[in-house]
DNA sequence: ATACTCCCCTGAGAGC
DNA sequence: TGCTCTCAGGGGAGTA
């Protein structure tokens, strides 16, 4: 499940790969992956050329002319760029063809991928963005941020972090290695959190996303970025998916739990609630 | 405002 | 082998 990291992996490879290409033409296979009509959409954005890529929190930014394509890749989304001559397979739901002759295909098995176009204008302004707080690895992310959003909320710790509304791109798994390492049962309500618990959540959320995109991401279940680039995070991660196993600091074995209705990993030794 | 539940989807894995 | 059932999950929508 692509996150913040493995999206900025593909973004990465995106840009790589691909340069500047002019978008032809667009085949779509599966109507519901298009966020607005589908005649719009292609009006929109045939003819355009990328230039630029990037990404807020879990979406993708591809930057044209005058418009902004942007993508969520939710679950399983991925992208593969192919040369017309290889068979579609039948989870690729989108297919822009480029002027190099070569093809981006949106590939979902899921099907639970959004993508939508835009007319070019500030990040605050795309509806797409509009729920979105600020991005997890934002320089201007602090302690003081995070405690006048959350210190009165009684939600549990984790339901804030995976809440994009004031800090995005955090996902479950993420979620669970922060938890981890700032000593936080994920229950713990966001209101009991000292000052010193926010400001090691944003020393946390950054030294483990950072490391994750050095590792190009987190390979899990069915999650693999595109081009069949594979990322080596799991190799690093502490608890998540780690049920039954010994703790790395303490030995004591990792437990599963639910939180906010999420798979929820954590050591009871380490973790204690507030 | 906050907290649920459901929905979108498919494949993996369990149980029989 | 093959069937049915359950589960996983980001985020939006709808409801209490």
């Amino acid at each position: 499940m692509p996150e913040l990291p493995e999206v900025q992996t593909v973004v990465s490879t995106l840009q790589n790969q691909l340069n500047h290409p002019t978008i032809q033409d667009i085949d779509i296979y599966w109507d519901n992956i298009i966020n607005q009509p589908i005649d719009e959409f292609k009006k929109m954005l045939i003819g355009e050329t990328i230039k630029n890529y990037r990404r807020k929190g879990k979406y993708i930014l591809l930057e044209c002319e005058h418009v902004m394509l942007i993508i969520h890749l939710r679950m399983e989304g991925k992208f593969y760029i192919l040369d017309s001559s290889i068979p579609k397979d039948k989870h690729t739901h989108v297919v822009f063809h480029l002027d190099d002759g070569r093809e981006l295909r949106y590939h979902d098995v899921r099907k639970f991928g959004k993508m939508r176009v835009e007319i070019l204008r500030d990040d605050s302004e795309y509806i797409s963005l509009k729920e979105t707080g600020m991005d997890a690895l934002d320089e201007n992310l602090n302690a003081v941020y995070l405690y006048d959003a959350w210190h009165d909320k009684n939600t549990p710790i984790k339901g804030c972090l995976l809440d994009q509304h004031i800090i995005c791109g955090i996902g479950n798994i993420y979620a669970d290695e922060i938890c981890f390492s700032c000593n936080l049962h994920p229950c713990t309500p966001a209101s009991h959190l000292t000052i010193h618990d926010y400001e090691n959540i944003v020393y946390h959320t950054r030294r483990i996303l950072e490391g994750a995109i050095r590792s190009g991401g987190t390979t899990i279940r069915s999650y693999t970025s595109s081009l069949g680039v594979t990322g080596l995070f799991q190799l690093k991660l502490k608890v998540h998916q780690k049920a039954n196993e010994p703790c790395p600091i303490c030995g004591n074995k990792i437990m599963k739990i639910k939180v906010v209705q999420r798979g929820t990993y954590l050591c009871p030794q380490c973790q204690k609630i507030k």
